[in-house]
DNA sequence: GTCAGTGCAAATCTTTTGCATAGCT
DNA sequence: AGCTATGCAAAAGATTTGCACTGAC
């Protein structure tokens, strides 16, 4: 399943004249294991280096910056100083996301409905804006925390 | 009428034994004469400067995060590096909360009413999580920018 | 062969920290 | 006096950039 959405992007690379290189496979590939774990550059860049001990950051660095031109990835951040990356799906159409965040243990869980339809409307319509995206941060305390 | 929401900050502070000083009040007026505005660090140890020409930007740091501590204001990230700040009312029920990014010119808009009570309901329940703050980003493309 | 991709080290930019001094109470 | 607040400069941490070399096509 990783096997097609891998040669999908690379497709999608290389039709804007972009190699897709073997860092840039590991680094998708890292990716693509962590799904829902919001890694930070540095946390690939190790994880990409058990594989290619010889990969620099500043290539990981420069690889996150393409993906997100190529709406491959997402990046978000949740305070803590560093920027953390997300696979954002083939079709580009990143969506459904929100995340809870525990303010106690910084526990972060997923939400995977898009529960904001309605609310889109209304907002679009009433400030004439064409909504591409959006991004919902849910604090509070984790059941684990109470 | 900002006159109260200062003297109301100053006690909340001395409660704590912490002090008001001349310089914490100088940062809250440029916070509070830019609401809306979600000015970065330096931005505002600029506007500070003008009134008060010998403050550190050390300083500036270290009350912004004083002032969050305390719920006066609220910190965000909309992408740039770096952060914004925001007044965040007196109760410190910030709950209000929604950007609309425009992704072509980085305008930013303020939706002020709070249209997430149904969505927080459903999400607290299912995920038997505490909801304390949300914050919401909607990006996309402006009305000037069509 | 050509041009994009890459590693390394240095540079940049934002934010934090150490320390000696200033200023409330 | 005693303790917090502050300015300055240095440090830290994340990210970006310059440059020479590598590697894909």
């Amino acid at each position: 399943m990783n096997n097609k959405v891998i040669s999908d992007i690379s497709e999608k690379l290389r039709e804007k004249e972009c190699k897709f290189t073997s860092r840039r496979e590991h680094i998708l590939k890292v990716l693509l294991e962590n799904k829902g774990k919001h890694l930070c550059a540095e946390e690939i860049y190790n994880l990409v280096k058990q594989k290619a001990p010889d990969v620099g950051i500043a290539t990981v660095y420069r690889t996150l910056e393409l993906f997100q031109e190529f709406d491959i990835i997402n990046s978000m951040d949740f305070g803590d100083g560093r920027k953390r990356y997300e696979f954002g799906g083939v079709e580009g159409m990143n969506h459904h996301h929100h995340h809870l965040i525990c303010t106690k243990c910084g526990a972060i869980t997923e939400v995977n409905e898009d529960l904001l339809e309605e609310l889109e409307n209304r907002v679009s319509k009433q400030y004439d804006f064409n909504i591409t995206n959006h991004q919902l941060k849910i604090f509070g305390i984790c059941r684990k925390c109470v």
